[in-house]
DNA sequence: GTAAAATAGTTTCGATAATTAACCATTAAT
DNA sequence: ATTAATGGTTAATTATCGAAACTATTTTAC
């Protein structure tokens, strides 16, 4: 066996194992958030989501959109729905006056912080188990991941 | 600071990195799978990984509704229309006959197989420019992640 | 400098998908 | 033998999403 074939099949472990473990996480995680998010704040999970990205950074509607890779009108219905709540806000940027800003309001941040709180304090429990080497393990491989995007 | 202060604030780096990693390299995934699926075989990614809970082994109405936590009804409805495509067979368990099993047919099973075969492929070539220690990394993290789950 | 094109966002409308409540069939419990 | 619980479906309502059409603004081209 070759070099290049045995680190294929390496890569083709990884993939496997990445299968077998990040979807159950993820279920996990967003069943967390949908209790936090729904039972307390009474927004769904697409509709955190949308607030997270917007504390990230993706400030209009097209920017969410790719982001969350769905249509604009649909961001643009959630948006409606999240500015009803009080929850972020709309501004037309003088500059060009095409552009609408999306913020969160005090509310917002302040259910962000909530949400993101809890959800962290959740995971931290849940990740505890880990040995020091394992979260070493685990934060290098995350990291090395966020390169290659 | 003390030894538990410093490994809980790993345990929070740890968190953190996971939150700017996964969902964009999970968006990133849904995004090819939905070429893929929808593409050429005419499927949603929700059909998809209701398709992919059954091949692993949750093979019924509730099963599957507890695993992707959605309502018994939504479950039953999208059955309905992968039943439709071919893709999936509904057969009443003659020990129970309450219990409805269900089983990819060979359609469900190729298809299956086409689209985790280009996913793999697509993923194999996204961490590709990971190193061979890296690579490592990755498979042992998700592995000790897998045993806490 | 104006007409055409491109960009950002919204509205409308139709289709899909989700939930709740009510329901049937079957099995388990008292 | 009733009653309760389980597994699943059906029906009605609501929510979400996308395509097409629309407004407003800015950029490009002539």
């Amino acid at each position: 066996m070759d070099e290049s074939t045995r680190s294929s099949e390496k890569l083709r472990q990884a993939v496997d194992v990445f299968w077998e473990t990040f979807p159950p996480l993820w279920r996990m995680i967003h069943a967390h958030i949908r209790e936090v998010a729904v039972e307390q704040f009474n927004i769904t999970v697409e509709q955190f989501h949308i607030l997270r990205h917007i504390r990230r950074g993706q400030d209009s509607v097209s920017a969410l959109a790719e982001a969350k890779d769905i249509s604009r009108p649909a961001i643009s219905q959630s948006v409606d729905l999240l500015v009803t709540k009080g929850l972020i806000v709309r501004t037309i940027d003088p500059q060009d006056r095409r552009h609408v800003k999306l913020d969160l309001t005090a509310d917002g941040n302040a259910l962000m912080d909530a949400i993101f709180g809890d959800t962290r304090q959740w995971m931290m429990e849940t990740f505890a188990p880990l040995s020091a080497n394992e979260i070493q393990a685990l934060t290098c491989s995350m990291e090395s991941l966020k390169k290659i995007l």
